[in-house]
DNA sequence: TTCCGGTCTTGATCTGTATCAAAGATGATT
DNA sequence: AATCATCTTTGATACAGATCAAGACCGGAA
């Protein structure tokens, strides 16, 4: 749900018929005016690293559309996801000059900049900035807390069930659905990514894909389509208290 | 290494020579003096718990002695610790109403709170604390990504290096030491929040501490007394990245 | 000193997931 | 329509770590 002092650029932002809420919907329109010497987008293809961790990261952003993944690469090529970047997510670290991981585009993507610089002056001026990407910053702590829960003691089915769970959520939000039908959507990521995302193979991935289409728990069309007829059956194979708290 | 401008308490609050630095040294003197209505301690025995996820939380605080840890529990006992709280960390969530974690104190623990409500007006009214807040947040939030990365991708002998160096590196930046020759330090934690931590059994946790005081990585005088020779060798066990960054 | 509860170690065996291998979809390009 | 690259599924086997089980250690209480 985008709320209306929302930092983050929602999907019309590219139009911009909604620009002034780019940043704080409470900042006084002066700030605004200033905001559009540093504003910018960028457009990345499918596959293209947008950034790579230990670069030099001269602008934060938010994603307006497509999906791009964090990720940390061991030397001898382990890799781990640490986050999943949809459309609204903020990117770049504020009071920070290098990247601390590679941000690859999954999809096509469409950021909306700001020179970071220009943009840390703002935040000091304007303190509800502060205070809105202090909720977020939380809100992503939590996010990354609660998938050390996933990583570290859910076994691989409900690993899957996990991210299924999340994905669905997070693409009801996005497009006003409802979580208490049945729930469509399409996976934005390929076998290997979600296996990154879940410390496992993609083989493993497959099979309990399998697994859980084979008990009912989900439908495919295609390999990416995926149809959730009971959301209550996808939380409890995943493990989650199951007082039905995620569908509120 | 403590910063002038560090929110959080220092070791020495307790007596309270600087307390002034309790919230931000920064900060006006007027703010201040106000902040002693809110200010007050609290102490816990070895294995109580502070708070209770799920419970209303109506303080905010930081650690000034003792160790705690963050731990969330599924309905079947499995247990992951999301975070451990050494002293100078920030415990609490602004903005947020109830407790999403459970806190246990492992040693006796002494933490300065702050009364929640009065403590968020003081935040609106004084940018800094919000903006050094946003920091040691993106601080945390690096170390539970960073963390990702251990429970998906490393073995258990990796993991535990991984520990063995974050809590050599955390003990040695508290109390001024070095880390370029031999490392002593306690280890805090028992074989079973050990195992917690690292997504672990506490056999496995056992066998992998006993194979790399085998392979002369550490030395163990008793059971938690532990002495790191050379702390690259262990940093290579963790599979880190072997350009020393971390003994910087 | 002995007892006792909690903590830790070590051994034997089991199992979930990784690994290795091959073939089946799918969609883009020619 | 055929080719090709990429993604996905499925099978056979191996292995890291879990599980089950038994003692060893250690500090505090009596």
């Amino acid at each position: 749900m985008l709320k209306e002092d929302h930092l983050s650029v929602t999907q019309d932002c590219n139009d911009c018929p909604i620009r002034h809420r780019a940043v704080c919907a409470r900042c006084e329109t002066d700030e605004l005016e200033r905001l559009e010497d540093i504003k910018y987008y960028r457009r990345f293809e499918a596959g293209q690293t947008v950034i790579w961790s230990g670069d030099r990261m001269d602008f934060v952003g938010s994603v307006v559309s497509g999906i791009a993944t964090l990720t940390q690469t061991m030397e001898d090529g382990r890799t781990q996801m640490v986050g999943l970047l949809l459309p609204s997510d903020f990117v770049g670290r504020p009071g920070r000059s290098t990247a601390a991981y590679d941000v690859v585009a999954t999809t096509d993507v469409v950021m909306c900049c700001f020179r970071k610089a220009p943009f840390e002056d703002l935040m000091e001026r304007t303190p509800h900035i502060a205070q809105r990407l202090l909720q977020m910053t939380l809100d992503e702590l939590d996010a990354a807390r609660e998938w050390m829960l996933v990583l570290g003691r859910k076994t691989a089915r409900e690993k899957i069930a996990s991210l299924l769970s999340i994905i669905a959520r997070r693409d009801a939000t996005l497009n006003m659905g409802r979580l208490d039908g049945p729930v469509t959507f399409d996976l934005p990521l390929t076998r290997e990514a979600m296996a990154d995302y879940l410390g496992l193979t993609l083989e493993t991935v497959s099979r309990q894909v399998s697994a859980l289409k084979k008990d009912g728990i989900i439908t495919l069309e295609g390999k990416r389509h995926v149809t959730v007829p009971d959301m209550t059956l996808l939380l409890e194979e995943a493990g989650d208290d199951t007082d039905g708290g995620m569908l509120v």
